[in-house]
This record gives C-alpha cells, sequence and structure tokens, in this order.
DNA sequence: ATAATTTTCTTTTTT
DNA sequence: AGAAAATTAT
C-alpha cells in the first residue's frame, strides 16, 4: 500500500476530514456523509484537494466522482491540485487519473451537461441554447410588453425587477406571494399580473428551446423529482463533493438530497460566516441543517486554525463578526506572530484614496512584493472608477475582477447572438436582437419574420422563404446567406464567418469600431479553444471570462499586475496585501442593503470576507468626502461620510490609525508632492464645453 | 415603420 | 449621470 505520507503536511482535523469514511484499498467506497466547516484561511481548498486525491489513491474511479464548486476557475484550480497530490503517490499515472476527474464544474455547468444527456428522456431538445441574465431580461420584457404590462396606469415593476422576482420564487422553492412580502414589498399589489406574465415565460422559453440559468437548476431538480431518473442519475457517482456549500441555495440542496437520499459518498464544505450570496437566494440554513438530515447525522469536524493571515489581521477580523447578531463557528486561530495592526487609513476624498493606495502598492513593490500579489478591494464594481483612472495615468497594469464583462459589450453580444441563432433557430431573443442590425428592419418586421418562423416545422426553411422586410434590401439576402453559411462550414471556420457578415454593420453602428474589431478577433481566439460551437456558447455563458483590463487585451501570464476585485469576486482568494475600499457607511454596508437586519449582517459578512484575504498587511481607506453625482463636471458638491458602522469605536484599538497625506506637525494637511489637487487650466477649458 | 428626441426612473453583489 | 421608456417627426 502506498506510504500516506502525503497526507503528514496536513494538521489533525483537516487529515480526519480527508480520511473519515475512506478505507485503504476498498476501490473507494462511499461512506458515511460528511460536513466541514472551514473557516477563511484555514486550508479548506487544500483539504478538499487532498481529499478527492486520496478517495483516487485509495482505488475510486475519477469518472464517478462529482466536484462541484463555485466557479469554474475553481474547479480549475482544484484539479490542478489534485493532481500534484495524487502524483506523489502515484507518480506519472496520476496525469491519467486526474485527467478523468472530468465531473467536475459548477452546479449550472453539470446541470446543463446532463440535461443535454437525458434531453429525450425529458422532452427535451438537446440543441437548446442557454440565455444569459440580460437574454432573460430581454424576452422577459417581450412578453412584458405582449401582455400589456408595459403601459398600465401606475408603474409596473422593470424587466430587471420581474426576473430577479421571478429568479428569486425559483431558487428559493418559495411562493410568490411570499417572495414579494419579504424581499419586493414595492411590487405587492401585482402578484396576480406577474404570475401571468411568469406563466408566459416559461411557456416562451419552452417554445423557443432556451433554457435560463435557473433553468438549469430547475429542470434538474424536476428530473431528480423522477425517482427512475433519480437514481440513475445518483447511481453515475459515488462520490460528491460540494465547495462552498454556504452559498448554496435550497434547490441546489434538493439536487444534492436526490443525487444521494442516504448521504452516502457526500461530503460538503463551507463556513456559514462567509455567506455572501443571499441575494441569489443563497441560504445558511442549508449549511446548518445538512447534518439532521441523514440518519445517522452527517459526521462535522471544524477547521478553525488560520494559515493564512498574522495575528493582528485576524483578530480584528474576529473583532468585527464577533459584533454579528447570530454565529455558528467559533472564532479562528493562528500562530503567525503579528506584525502591524491591520491600518484604518483616513484619506480626504475618493481622488487620495486612489493616490495613497498607488502610492503603497508601489513602496510595496520596491521592498519585494510583486503587484499579482497586492489587491484592492471594493463593495461595488464602480467604486474603483478613481482608482483605476490613478492606475492608468500613472501606467501600472492592472486586472479588475467583477463588474463589467467582456461579454456585455454590445458587439460581442451580437456575434454570439448570430452563432446561437444558427445552433438554435428558435432563440427569438438572438434572432431579433440580429435582425435589428440590419438597416430598414426594426422590432415590427423581426417580430412578422419570428412569427413565421415559429409556425413552422422548419424555421431555417421559413426564414429562407420568409418575404424580405421591405426596406431591407441586399443586407437581407446578405443576411440569409451568412445563416445559411455558418450552418455549413465547421467549428471554428463559423466564427470567422459569422464575422465577416457583422463588420460592415459593425463599422456602421460604432464610432470605435476598430477596437471593437480588436475584440472581435480576441473572441475568435477563445473560441478555437473549444471543441464545438455548442460547448462555446454554453460554456461561454456559464462561465464568462471574467477578467477585464482596462489595458488592451489580456495582460501576458509572466506579465505583473495589480488585482482589483468585487468583495464578491474575492472569494476563496488571498493576497499578500490587500486594500479596501471606501470602508464607509453608505459603501459597505452599501446603503441599498441597509433594510433588513439580515441583509445589514450580509453587508458585516462581506467585510469580514475581504480583511481575512490578507495575509500580512491590510488597509481599509475611510474617505471623508464623496462628491454627489448628478452635477456639472467641476462641480463640488459633496457629502460627508463616516466609517463604516461595522467598526465601531470599542474595536478601534484593533487598528493602527493613519492619515493620509501625512499632515507634517503643525502644518495644514497639503497635496505637497502628489501634484496639483485641482486642475484650473483644465477647470478653464471646461468653461466653454 | 423606423429614427430621433424628450421624459422618467434607477441606482449592488453573480451562476 | 446614464439607461430605458415614451413620444414625436420623418
Amino acid at each position: 500500500m502506498p506510504a500516506a505520507n502525503y497526507l503528514e503536511s496536513l494538521n489533525p482535523e483537516q487529515r480526519r476530514a480527508v480520511e473519515h469514511g475512506v478505507v485503504a484499498k476498498d476501490g473507494g467506497r462511499p461512506g458515511m456523509p460528511l460536513l466541514v466547516i472551514a473557516g477563511a484561511g484555514s486550508g479548506k481548498t487544500n483539504t478538499l484537494a487532498h481529499r478527492v486525491a486520496h478517495l483516487i489513491v485509495s482505488g475510486a474511479d475519477p469518472q464517478r466522482i462529482l466536484l462541484m464548486t463555485f466557479s469554474r476557475r475553481a474547479a480549475a484550480e482544484m484539479t490542478k491540485r489534485v493532481e500534484r497530490i495524487a502524483r506523489k503517490v502515484l507518480g506519472d499515472n496520476a496525469g491519467v487519473m486526474t485527467d478523468a476527474l472530468h465531473w467536475a464544474g459548477t452546479f449550472h455547468g453539470i446541470g446543463a451537461r446532463l440535461l443535454r444527456d437525458y434531453s429525450d428522456q425529458i422532452g427535451l431538445d438537446p440543441a437548446f441554447t442557454i440565455h444569459d441574465r440580460d437574454d432573460s431580461a430581454d424576452l422577459m420584457n417581450l412578453i412584458r410588453h405582449e401582455l400589456g404590462f408595459s403601459k398600465t396606469a401606475s408603474r409596473f415593476p422593470t424587466k430587471g425587477t420581474c426576473l430577479a422576482i421571478y429568479s428569486r420564487c425559483v431558487n428559493a422553492e418559495t411562493p410568490i406571494e411570499q417572495v414579494l412580502g419579504a424581499s419586493f414589498p414595492w411590487c405587492a399589489g401585482w402578484a396576480a399580473e406577474l404570475k401571468q406574465l411568469f406563466a408566459a415565460y416559461v411557456e416562451a422559453k419552452q417554445k423557443q428551446n432556451v433554457l435560463d440559468y435557473d433553468d438549469l437548476l430547475l429542470y434538474w431538480a424536476q428530473t431528480m423529482g423522477d425517482p427512475g431518473l433519480a437514481r440513475e442519475i445518483g447511481g453515475r457517482f459515488d462520490h460528491v463533493l460540494v465547495d462552498e456549500y454556504q452559498d448554496t441555495n435550497r434547490l441546489q440542496s434538493s439536487i444534492l438530497l436526490g443525487l444521494k437520499p442516504d448521504g452516502r459518498g457526500l461530503t460538503v464544505v463551507g463556513d456559514d460566516a462567509q455567506s455572501i450570496y443571499s441575494f441569489r437566494a443563497a441560504t445558511v440554513r442549508n449549511i446548518l441543517d445538512f447534518p439532521g438530515q441523514f440518519s445517522p447525522p452527517a459526521a462535522l469536524i471544524t477547521l478553525d486554525r488560520n494559515y493564512r493571515s498574522t495575528q493582528t489581521i485576524l483578530a480584528a477580523a474576529n473583532g468585527v463578526i464577533d459584533l454579528a447578531r447570530e454565529r455558528f463557528t467559533k472564532n479562528l486561530w493562528t500562530d503567525r506572530t503579528s506584525g502591524i495592526k491591520p491600518q484604518l487609513v483616513t484619506v480626504r476624498d475618493e481622488a487620495d484614496q486612489a493616490r495613497c493606495i498607488v502610492e503603497r502598492v508601489l513602496e510595496n513593490r520596491e521592498s519585494g512584493t510583486l503587484l499579482k500579489q497586492q489587491a484592492a478591494l471594493f463593495r461595488t464594481s464602480s467604486h474603483s472608477a478613481p482608482l483605476e483612472l490613478e492606475l492608468v495615468r500613472r501606467n501600472i497594469p492592472f486586472v479588475k475582477f467583477g463588474g463589467l464583462k467582456f461579454l456585455d459589450a454590445a458587439h460581442i453580444k451580437d456575434m454570439l447572438a448570430l452563432l446561437r441563432f444558427v445552433e438554435n433557430p428558435r432563440d427569438r431573443v438572438a434572432g431579433f436582437r440580429l435582425m435589428q442590425l440590419i438597416p430598414g428592419v426594426g422590432p415590427a418586421s423581426a417580430q412578422k419574420v419570428l412569427d413565421d418562423m415559429a409556425g413552422s416545422a422548419d424555421p431555417l426553411a421559413a426564414l429562407a422563404s420568409s418575404p424580405a422586410p421591405r426596406r431591407a434590401g441586399d443586407d437581407w439576402a446578405k443576411f440569409i446567406a451568412a445563416i445559411a453559411d455558418i450552418g455549413r462550414s465547421g467549428w471554428p471556420a463559423d466564427i470567422e464567418r459569422a464575422r465577416l457578415w457583422y463588420e460592415p454593420h459593425l463599422d456602421r453602428i460604432h464610432e470605435d469600431a476598430e477596437t471593437r474589431r480588436a475584440d472581435l478577433i480576441q473572441l475568435e481566439q477563445i473560441a478555437g479553444g473549444y471543441p464545438s460551437r455548442e460547448r462555446f456558447l454554453t460554456e461561454l455563458t456559464l462561465d464568462p471570462p471574467d477578467a477585464t483590463s482596462d489595458q488592451s487585451g489580456v495582460p501576458l501570464l509572466d506579465e505583473d499586475y495589480l488585482i482589483l476585485s468585487t468583495i464578491h469576486s474575492a472569494k476563496g482568494q488571498e493576497w499578500k496585501s490587500v486594500f479596501v475600499l471606501n470602508v464607509v457607511d453608505g459603501c459597505m454596508p452599501s446603503d441599498l442593503g441597509t433594510g433588513t437586519s439580515a441583509e445589514l449582517e450580509e453587508e458585516r459578512r462581506l467585510l469580514y470576507v475581504a480583511m481575512t484575504r490578507a495575509k500580512d498587511d491590510l488597509h481599509l481607506m475611510v474617505p471623508q468626502r464623496f462628491f454627489t453625482h448628478g452635477q456639472s463636471a467641476q462641480g463640488d458638491r459633496h457629502v460627508y461620510a463616516s466609517r463604516t458602522r461595522f467598526i465601531p469605536d470599542r474595536l478601534l484599538h484593533l487598528f493602527e490609525k493613519a492619515n493620509w497625506p501625512r499632515a507634517a506637525a503643525g502644518t495644514p494637511a497639503r497635496a505637497a508632492s502628489s501634484g496639483p489637487r485641482i486642475d484650473v487650466g483644465a477647470r478653464m477649458r471646461g468653461m466653454w464645453r
């Protein structure tokens, strides 16, 4: 039997978690269910990876292991680690073994694959396409319009709100009245109309052969409701492991229970103190109720030793989370002796905040910390705007996670709509968008053609024979030809053909066609990495490349760059040095998130997550003034902000207080070194614009 | 039917 | 400040 020394780097609790229920040489037979509560920085990913590797080493079939993570990035990282660990024991065979670990991904991604596999058994066309959030909102809007809700006396909820309500009903498995009461009280009067809208929305999706994000879970859960299929699908996997379980919702937990009703072979890992996705209907009850769902109850192992942060950072983070209204896990501890306390840096405004961060980031780099080992975190994507400006000005490369995506750009969406329409001609949202690119074609004529198509058994033939809209001219024939060609040319030649059709429209519609064209070329390169059009479309909508860089293109891998990220996107990551922006009431908590105490508690956990990302030093930035929006560019209307309510006075002893720019003794704080504070010249020029 | 213009509303986090 | 919806002009 292989020496188990690859487990020696683990502490006793981690090792128990890894070995739970695994008997050597047993073929990795599924054992009793296990819940691991793993605090921030407690080696959670490492432990889970060791457990998977240990299962494989003990004889489990990697093809029969289902590993579900929160993002695909996390899945890829996990697979890599599993291979590294397994290699220590199995040598070069490990690669072969872990390659077979191909059921690793997000709930949504795995759902999409299973639904295609079982499509004929559940009456689904396997060519279904997937709508992202924007597509879903567009479809919702279409229906909303059709039903006449866009012209009601008092205002009907917007498409986005409608979709949010729908999504919550589905994901929380909760009736609409309750959802409206709890989360959307201002829409409570519309319950009947919303029901009607949702019914029509569901019908439209089915007619058009499209699924939205929620459907991937919903259809999966429904499929598991059939005992035969549940047994078959559950039987495909000996081991099911779920990461970040605190951020799963009711629907996801019912899927899990459907897969493994007795809990055998089930492992879930999470930390209730880091639950930050309840806006997506995630519920912390999932993790709390997990053990009791089985008899005997699932084993519980707690990892509370932190390996990431210094003692002072941990003390401050513990201080913040200690004030939470209710808590279930204990405080983290570490034996990493402390450096300096986390710093609470007061700055004048957001511009100074940006300058201060840049200055410290550069100092850190001088003393040997790469930019990549430093990150600036913020609550809302737009909070980083002044910092981005300053970074561009100082020529410091950075990559931003969260917020606007590559795929959100209009021209990228146009291209994807074209490919999607070829893949699935019944996808009305795609067709509707495309046809309106053609000059002389607006909503009305697009509608008419799509109706023709919908009424036909062969939609593509109907498209070709449908009369061209009167004012479309030549461009219509070109459109029809392109659609036909793309169907024939094969992958990835398809996408080049698609671009050839789209380019004239791009030039016509957009001023900055050149920069956008570069994006399209990049899209083509990304496409080359996928084996088929279907896989490309599916995986791109489920896992959009999430880095948008203000520099051109994605920085090369060996280049050094600073990380900018929303706190949500920073989950599971760590950096040597972390700067948290706008630690101020109104930003953290967001002024939108202060409604209910549950929301407030989630905002508190958000700050906790941000703080626990830091290994060696942590800066919380507190700008005192905010310039308000909605005024002329040079206006100086502003509001004064105060330090976040999550760090009240009695926690101040856990922090080092600082000001920036540092006021020289006796003199008022004034910008000495960082250039002019106001650009008078620009103001004068601005007077005439 | 489409394009251009004015008015009104809404502001997070993401698979 | 910006987007989406409604309204008016072509």
